[in-house]
DNA sequence: TCGACTTTGTGATAATGTAACAGAGGGCGG
DNA sequence: CCGCCCTCTGTTACATTATCACAAAGTCGA
């Protein structure tokens, strides 16, 4: 998989693309894509950014879709639960999946610059991680990868 | 560097070492080991355990060593700052560095059940993602890697 | 001893995340 | 059509995690 959002590209595309590529997964799968979950996963497309339960709940509020943490908190559980967005821990905010629907072992680039997030696949069965945990007889169920640097655009700018 | 935590070893020395060789980093580098600071590492090295930042408190607290936050969150500030500790994120709670002062990139074995961490290597620089982070241009500088699952004890014991 | 600096004590508050329960709405068998 | 079940939503209250600001105390070298 390649990382694309450091990348330019049609965003609109993008966003549109998103959300229906999870529409159609919902239908098969018999899952509700409700209008406050629609949004934020919306929110969450527009500019491969983190954004943060709070930040998202604001614009829900602007919007007259909800005005309590647990409307944002309910909808970004159900997008993650389902794999059509990520939990960015060392931020505690959430980032749209690249890839909806697709079991994967994601990994995330982040720029601690520009914040933009990008998503590559880090697959930890091969590498000296898993090679450390087969040593230990430890067996990884999941994993949470976070790279923080500089994407393309800030480095060149400014170191 | 091997995944010791989850094999039997000899804990009491374990404990002493750490702080002591934390001891004599400090007094290398000129940094203040202060009593918060110093018992707050035996804390984090009691156990191998995560423990969050308001357990480290109510520890303090007991013993007359301070009852406020801050003062637990400055001790934890200044062991990670200076590579005693380590964060982790996926639980907001913090863990003993196993080889303190090392300059490394340390990755984390995670068990859901007994809740103790093991400290690996992950070394972000050969692999997939580093592979994918030199094709999209980005600089990594740090990187979180947290790997939860089963550990050998409870592996056996209840899958 | 003085002065600059670091560390600690303390109260207040911000940011992030949950529990619990009542109401709204939709599908479906009767 | 009705009533039931189930999921989703609205709302209050609260829990947990983390930071700010400022004063007091300690450390250390000149």
């Amino acid at each position: 998989m390649e990382t694309t959002g450091f990348a330019r590209h049609d965003h609109g595309a993008c966003i549109r693309d998103g959300v229906s590529t999870v529409a159609e997964h919902c239908r098969a799968e018999g899952l509700q894509f409700t209008p406050v979950r629609r949004r934020v996963l919306e929110l969450l497309l527009e500019g491969h950014r983190a954004l943060g339960a709070y930040d998202i709940l604001d614009r829900l509020r602007e919007e007259g879709l909800g005005s309590q943490p647990p409307v944002a908190y309910r909808a970004l559980d159900f997008l993650v639960k389902n794999g059509f967005a990520h939990k960015i821990e060392r931020l505690n905010a959430f980032v749209a999946c690249a890839c909806p629907g697709e079991s994967h072992m994601p990994a995330f680039l982040i720029c601690r610059k520009c914040d933009k997030v990008a998503e590559a696949e880090a697959d930890m069965r091969d590498g000296k991680l898993a090679e450390s945990a087969d040593a230990a007889g430890f067996r990884i169920e999941r994993a949470v990868v976070e790279a923080e640097g500089l994407c393309p655009n800030c480095s060149g700018a400014a170191a």
